[in-house]
DNA sequence: TCTTTTTTGAAACAAACGTTTCAACTTGGC
DNA sequence: GCCAAGTTGAAACGTTTGTTTCAAAAAAGA
């Protein structure tokens, strides 16, 4: 639609070419970008002193096919401006070969991702990582059927960090007695994604009650459970196939464990240094049978 | 009209309070803040997946007057951070908090995610799916202690699609009498990242002795299994942490995910359809006790 | 100065917009 | 398990918006 690199520089090179009311409002926008150009035809007529067919005759001179479309422009300029590194949409995609199945796919987790990460509220964030490097909290965690494999590998990488970590087994029968050893303020984790399992909701309706923190992870249309939880941590899940993508949500977690390693990186690094002699003389011991 | 700082605080305090399409709403909204807001109550609600009527109760919610009263506080606030190039640069970092480390694991994450998948050959991930898409060849998934809640996660799935697909268990002295089970042109699936184990890399030895098909899940480095692995799929998982990041493998799981529904759609759906109808009874027999 | 051409804005118009209504649906309480 | 309360989106509504028309005004040319 043009050859020029920004509206502003559109704006000046067309300056010659104007009528005195066009100038008029050309002198106008420049002077006041790009706040003025945000609102209405009319508004934009009013402040530089000129009608409203001015302005729509103005940007179809300049290359737009109307008002809307030049507004459009700007939008799409001050997005690039303002976004930040996350939220920024990087051109990478061009290299790939789009139409296989991979890149389709991968195009649309990298954006679920980059959404997830830039909506999430930072203070909530750090409100979970406080109740986590919480040693006088004993941590339980829940996920359902797809989540389950989360709440697994967020307890493996917990139990590096901190000790009083349990993963509930996989079979609700077992969650009633489990709650006979959870106190209140201990933590329980949900992972809940849909479709929402009530047996999960259930256990995490109990262990409110039983005054423990609900920390809840979950997806944008957000679970039930939502209800009883302290703090909830969203994702965006949806890809185009018949289930959703959980990379989001290990992102997430996996953000989790960085800080809660930072918040504490002392006892972490013992802890890591006896865990790597402990596998090593497992090793041995093997060894030497 | 109201007492917080910016409208992306207003957003997030209201969180607590809103309804499912509400909140799905107001996370777009800052999923994709601020150029999401810019545009008209229609565009946003198709955006969003919500009606148009939604993101009016919504912005009159959150204490404005109409539509037009929030988008022109959004502009003021744009205005703001955009008028003079000299305050704009602060004032919008300081809301970038690119120092939090949400924020810098977020974008190592992205870069890593964005290496796996442009670095992938794309006929070894064809071929892997063929491979698996066959229902002559049983299939067998075995990971490490951090990587056997990928292989969790890629059964539950794979489950949907096809029967034969097998966990095997945590406890390496399980594994060979599963391998009585196995027969030449069988599959293996093997995830395993560093630090490797040395019985998963026996097993697979074993299984590459019987004729089955390895397929290997790895990182950067290429686990010492690839010595036997028919086909091998690198994951770029390197972070700034103690650990490493499995999102890249989770991606590539989940894109064959999709490929295989997409090679098999029928069948799958047929399978999904089946699946649901079972879930449902199972709730009402819940429901009837 | 007079005529022709161009420019400009008031008013009318059509399209798009935000808003309200209402019936279907979901959720929570007994 | 039923009913009440709350939530939601399709359709209808009135309003605002961008655009076109057209006649008056200004500028240019003779």
């Amino acid at each position: 639609m043009t050859q020029f690199q920004t509206l502003e520089d559109q704006l000046r090179a067309a300056m010659p070419t104007m009528t005195r009311a066009e100038r008029q409002l050309a002198s106008h926008m420049l002077g006041n970008f790009p706040l003025s150009v945000l609102g209405t035809v009319a508004t934009i007529a009013q402040d530089a002193g000129v009608s409203a067919p001015t302005v729509v005759r103005f940007v179809r001179k300049i290359g737009f096919s109307g008002y809307p479309e030049f507004r459009a422009q700007l939008h799409e300029e001050m997005g690039e401006r303002l976004a930040s590194p996350i939220t920024k949409h990087e051109k990478w995609a061009d290299r790939l070969e789009i139409d296989h199945p991979l890149n389709r796919f991968a195009l649309r987790v990298i954006e679920n991702l980059r959404q997830t990460l830039s909506q999430q509220d930072l203070r909530t964030f750090d409100a979970v990582r406080d109740l986590l490097a919480d040693k006088s909290r004993s941590v339980y965690l829940i996920g359902g059927r797809l989540t389950r494999s989360i709440a697994e590998y967020f307890t493996t990488a917990l139990h590096v960090m901190r000790s009083d970590v349990t993963l509930l087994s996989s079979q609700p029968n077992t969650w009633p007695p489990a709650l006979l050893d959870m106190s209140a303020g201990d933590v329980l984790v949900v992972f809940d994604i849909r479709r929402y399992e009530p047996s999960v909701q259930q256990f995490a309706e109990l262990a409110h009650a039983q005054q423990m923190e609900v920390v809840l992870f979950t997806d944008q249309w957000v679970s039930p459970t939502a209800g009883v939880a302290r703090h909830i941590l969203t994702s965006q899940i949806e890809v185009p196939s018949a289930w959703d993508t959980i990379v989001p949500l290990i992102a997430l977690v996996e953000s989790m464990l960085s800080a809660l390693q930072d918040a504490n990186w002392q006892d972490t690094r013992e802890r890591l240094e006896r865990m790597e002699r402990f596998y090593e003389e497992m090793l041995l011991f093997k060894r030497m049978r």
